[in-house]
DNA sequence: TCTCCACAGGAAATTGGGGGTT
DNA sequence: AACCCCCAATTTCCTGTGGAGA
């Protein structure tokens, strides 16, 4: 067995490559400089005594919005602390929340820890315009400036009230600006143009990194995180000494990936972690091009179980009774064959089955998920194949256990699989 | 080459659940 | 509670397609 701490490492400190953000927060983004600025020039008024303007910052997920946000709030905070200026910042992540109730619950319990210290309850049961005027009542108790974002407000869907009221309540005493965050490119669209134009004062927009500003943000936390030539000395194995810890090749890759998928920097960091993590576990000193199509075939494989795993019940039934035929040593299978496994499954389970129609629309579903390879026309008139478009053996293994629903068929469905082989 | 027909997939009709109103 | 409205999911209906079989 291995003995912890006896191994070489190529780590200088993981936590920097961790995509966790709680682990690891940059503290300059200089892909970001143009929207930092508008944040700045949003927020500047808080320093001459006004209101700073509100702010609908939008963008997909991993394009550093919330922390452009943090950066500028903190930084601001430092220099009103300096100033002696009394400024508030409260951050509201909506996440998981699915109503302005819920949200404003949420910002109540901030505001009274900013105030009196954590440990605060979340109130329940007032109505929600008494909730609401709690919330002004706390924001006038603390008074100067109070600056509240709002991250992911998406979450809460099209109930308006906190973005309708929030902005336009303007408590006695107090200048009072929202910052609203979203991943949601449609939730903009969406609002209430009253909401909108108070809300969006200032609209600040990230765009999805390309692969040159990846690399520029991959290499920052490679640097600070992987050891480089100058560490070489802290490294152990000495008869390592001359190679690279990171190739040339590899970097670049991943952010390639990165950008061709979606820009997601979370993302890229994600694969370029997993891709130093093959390396550094093999002992390698060098993380190489591989390594990142490694990490990619890892992540991608770990996808597509979580993906079955978590498929709907529908869909669910729908992949067994392909893989059903399909393991019986088909490559692919005509719906109508699929069809039938499928309601004898039913039968099994008790269920009421689909129509044919919405069936065939659950099987199109799966290869649009890339769970189904589809082949269209062929045969006898006009008919569709389906076959696996994962191994049988990642889509056998990932099905419900005997315990679970439909854990039955699916062990019915595993006993064939093995008489098969 | 012609006709037939089983199926694909678009569109209309139906159902059913949640939320609001009286 | 009774009612209506809205929305999404689903079923029902329908047309177009293109190889099979003559």
């Amino acid at each position: 067995m291995k003995a912890f701490g006896d191994d070489d490492t190529i780590f200088r400190d993981m936590d920097v490559l961790n995509p966790n953000e709680q682990t690891y927060q940059p503290t300059d983004l200089p892909e970001r400089t143009e929207e930092l600025d508008q944040i700045h020039s949003a927020l500047r008024p808080a320093t001459m005594g006004s209101t700073p303007l509100n702010i609908l910052v939008y963008g997909q997920t991993g394009q550093g919005k919330t922390v452009s946000i943090t950066l500028k709030t903190n930084q601001l905070q430092e220099y009103a602390d300096d100033a002696d200026m009394d400024l508030t910042v409260v951050h509201v992540p909506c996440k998981g929340m699915d109503n302005s109730y819920h949200a404003l619950t949420h910002l109540y319990k901030e505001i009274r820890e900013k105030r009196l210290g954590p440990g605060e309850e979340l109130p329940s049961g007032y109505q929600r315009k008494a909730l609401l005027n709690m919330v002004l009542e706390e924001l006038q108790e603390i008074g100067g400036t109070i600056i509240v974002v709002l991250d992911e407000i998406d979450a809460i869907g099209d109930d308006d009230y906190i973005l309708y009221e929030l902005p336009r309540s303007n408590p006695n005493g107090v200048r009072l600006s929202i910052i609203g965050i979203t991943n949601d490119l449609q939730f903009r669209e969406n609002l209430d143009a009253d909401v909108r134009s108070s809300l969006g004062e200032d609209e600040v927009k990230f765009d999805p990194y390309d692969a040159n500003q990846l690399r520029n943000i991959l290499s920052r936390r490679a640097e600070g995180a992987l050891r480089d030539t100058h560490f070489r000395d802290k490294i152990r194995d000495y008869e390592h000494l001359e190679s690279e810890v990171l190739s040339s090749d590899a970097l670049p890759l991943a952010a390639a990936l990165g950008a061709q998928d979606t820009g997601d920097a979370r993302e890229a960091i994600r694969l370029f972690f997993r891709a130093a993590r093959f390396a550094d576990d093999n002992g390698e000193t060098t993380v190489t091009e591989a390594h990142v199509r490694a990490a990619r075939d890892f992540l991608e494989q770990k996808a597509v179980e979580s993906g079955i795993q978590t498929l709907p019940q529908q869909k669910m039934l729908a992949l067994m009774s392909t893989t059903w035929h399909i393991s019986k040593g088909e490559s692919s299978v005509a719906t109508t064959p699929i069809y039938t496994q499928y309601k004898k499954m039913c039968d099994v389970e008790d269920i009421e089955p689909l129509s044919n129609r919405r069936f065939r629309d659950r099987l199109n579903d799966l290869s649009d998920s890339n769970i189904l390879t589809k082949k269209r026309g062929r045969g006898r008139g006009k008919e569709n194949k389906y076959g696996l478009a994962v191994d049988v053996a990642t889509a056998v293994e990932n099905l419900p256990q005997k315990n679970e629903r439909y854990g039955e068929v699916a062990e019915i469905l595993r006993k064939q699989v093995e008489m098969g082989n």
